[in-house]
RNA sequence: CGCGGGGUAGAGCAGUGGCAGCUCGUCGGGCUCAUAACCCGGAGGUCGCAGGUUCGAAUCCUGCCCCCGCAACCA
């Protein structure tokens, strides 16, 4: 048993949460919730980034300030903790003072390692966009919507030495010190840091960016993105006042991101730190994205899935299952309606919400709703349990939640089998104490199940428990992983159907 | 010289060296406790194409073909 810190990335607070987010967020949901199961003191952190050029041009296109704008945003973010039944420790926002003071405070020790320097950031600006452009989006040197000739600029502002640090980032990533899972994403991240990583800009004049931070004793220079936005891993825990919650649960033991955002984590945070003095992450997790029949979710394609209406029609639980257990968990995947209700009739209803149906009804029939006595101890049955939660654990040690849930299918599978196969309503006429002992074994096995299943569909197990008058409080996973969980006599429960089918 | 992902049964997808698997669909059988659910069996694949490495390749290497991301909204 020790602590468990697991963060999601946070989502720019400029329109409404994506279904990828609620993705992320899930994943993380399952981690601190696994972790908590097997007892390990637990903290999950998640929030919005509320700062940038474009969320001030958007508020005012909306006619809004900045702070109404992601007030609103940051409520629709606060909502998917209801929506998707978040178990969050604490939602973290840039625009808050306890992150403000935090991101300066960072910024100071950056400034003592002697790694921020002033420098000339050259780009280019678009007077048709109003907007900067990268120098990748021109072409001839003329912006690809105006045909006009992009303005070359040179403003001062603040750099951070990430140069400095690029060895020691490869060497931390290469000896695991610092994990990042996939393999295929380590592999993708050693291919940039080789090539070296170079310097950044680290702020803005406050003429081009209004809406952040301030530079610790600059007042005409706001801080670019990385150092307000990375830095919420940390000020959440009360860095700025090297608080408890930062002693106790720093460093993270897990960052879980998306691809598009890893060589920010995995250099620049990483750099950063390295240089502040601070202890690192022990681990990346990086999931891929989700794509709607097959293509990229844009509004202007009008393919976009959004949780609400998925949570709405289906409930939390299938949802967090879909994303969970149809969705590769560090691959891209799909998401469609048919096959959120393939998958839910098939592994929901048929396999898993039938299989407790059936063996209640029959410990209700037979037995008049009490547990009955095992009169034969099963080896088999206590060595099946054994094994399941070894290949659950390990699966979820590989972030293969996806396998995770496989683990349970076959489960649910193998009780289905041993129904057939030992036939308890013809033991029932014929073989009274052998039918207590199969049922015995059902019951059991759905207890396994519920424990389980709680990682993935916390409202699902807690029915299923309950059913057997079993909870997840005051019970240590050690007793929750013996076989015999159940015991005679227990009062057991007919529930109402967990997942009616779907009719098409 | 772009970078990256992918092409596996009718559909959708797993599977990074050792008898090719899952869900749905389909055909046949069984059971009746259960949500027309459950169980068993069958048909269906030259694992994009061509070479190579290997005792052995969907899996590693080379070349080629095709598809999808890398501008914006957006994770």
């Amino acid at each position: 048993m020790g602590k468990f810190y697991v963060t999601t990335a946070i989502p720019y607070a400029n329109s409404a949460p994506h279904i990828g987010f609620a993705m992320e967020a899930v994943q993380a949901d399952f981690l601190a919730r696994y972790h908590r199961l097997i007892g390990d003191d637990t903290y999950f952190l998640t929030g919005t980034d509320e700062h940038g050029i474009k969320i001030a041009e958007t508020a005012q296109k909306l006619g809004q300030l900045p702070q109404e704008h992601v007030d609103n945003i940051a409520d629709l973010n606060m909502q998917l903790k209801d929506l998707l039944n978040l178990s969050y420790d604490d939602f973290i926002r840039t625009t808050s003072d306890r992150h403000k003071i935090g991101s300066k405070k960072l910024w100071e020790k950056l400034v003592e390692a002697g790694d921020i320097y002033k420098g000339n950031y050259e780009g280019y600006y678009c007077s048709g966009c109003e907007a900067y452009v990268t120098e990748k989006e021109l072409v001839d040197g003329m912006c690809p919507i105006h045909k006009t000739k992009a303005q070359k600029f040179s403003e001062e502002n603040y750099f951070f030495k990430l140069s400095k640090y690029s060895d020691k980032i490869q060497q931390l990533i290469e000896s695991d010190a610092l994990k990042i899972i996939p393999l295929s994403r380590k592999k993708e991240f050693l291919n940039v840091v080789k090539g070296g990583l170079t310097d950044i800009s680290f702020s803005r004049p406050k003429a081009a960016l209004k809406w952040g931070i301030e530079v610790p004793n600059d007042p005409d220079q706001v801080m670019y993105v990385w150092c307000d936005a990375l830095s919420n891993y940390i000020t959440a825990l009360d860095f700025a006042n090297n608080g408890e919650l930062f002693k106790k649960y720093w460093p993270a033991d897990v960052h879980l991101i998306g691809k598009d955002i890893l060589r920010f984590h995995a250099g620049i945070w990483i750099g950063m730190l390295l240089s502040a003095g601070i202890s690192l992450p022990k681990s990346i997790y990086v999931h891929g994205f989700i794509t709607s029949g097959g293509m990229k979710m844009s509004k202007s394609l009008g393919n976009v899935i959004s949780p609400n209406d998925v949570v709405t029609k289906y409930g939390t639980d299938a949802m967090r299952y879909y994303l969970l257990r149809e969705i590769v968990t560090t691959d891209d995947g799909d998401f469609t309606y048919d096959r959120f209700e393939d998958l839910y009739n098939s592994e929901l209803a048929n396999n898993l919400g039938n299989l407790v149906n059936r063996v209640l009804s029959m410990t209700v029939r037979y037995f008049d709703g009490v547990c009955p006595a095992f009169a034969v101890d099963s080896i088999d049955m206590s060595d099946r349990i054994d094994l399941f939660w070894q290949e659950y654990a390990k699966a979820v040690e590989d972030f293969d939640l996806r396998q995770a849930a496989e683990v349970i299918v076959a489960l649910t599978d193998f009780a289905n089998k041993y129904i057939e196969d030992e036939k308890p309503w013809a033991l029932a006429k014929e073989n009274p104490s052998k039918l207590g002992n199969v049922m015995y074994d059902l019951l059991e096995i759905l207890r396994h199940i519920g424990y389980a299943l709680s990682p993935f569909m916390p409202e699902t197990s807690s029915k299923i428990l309950l059913a057997l008058g079993k909870s997840m409080e005051g019970v240590s996973f050690e007793n929750i992983k013996k076989w015999h969980g159940m015991k005679e006599g227990d009062s057991i429960n007919k529930c109402d159907q967990l997942f009616p089918r779907l009719e098409s």
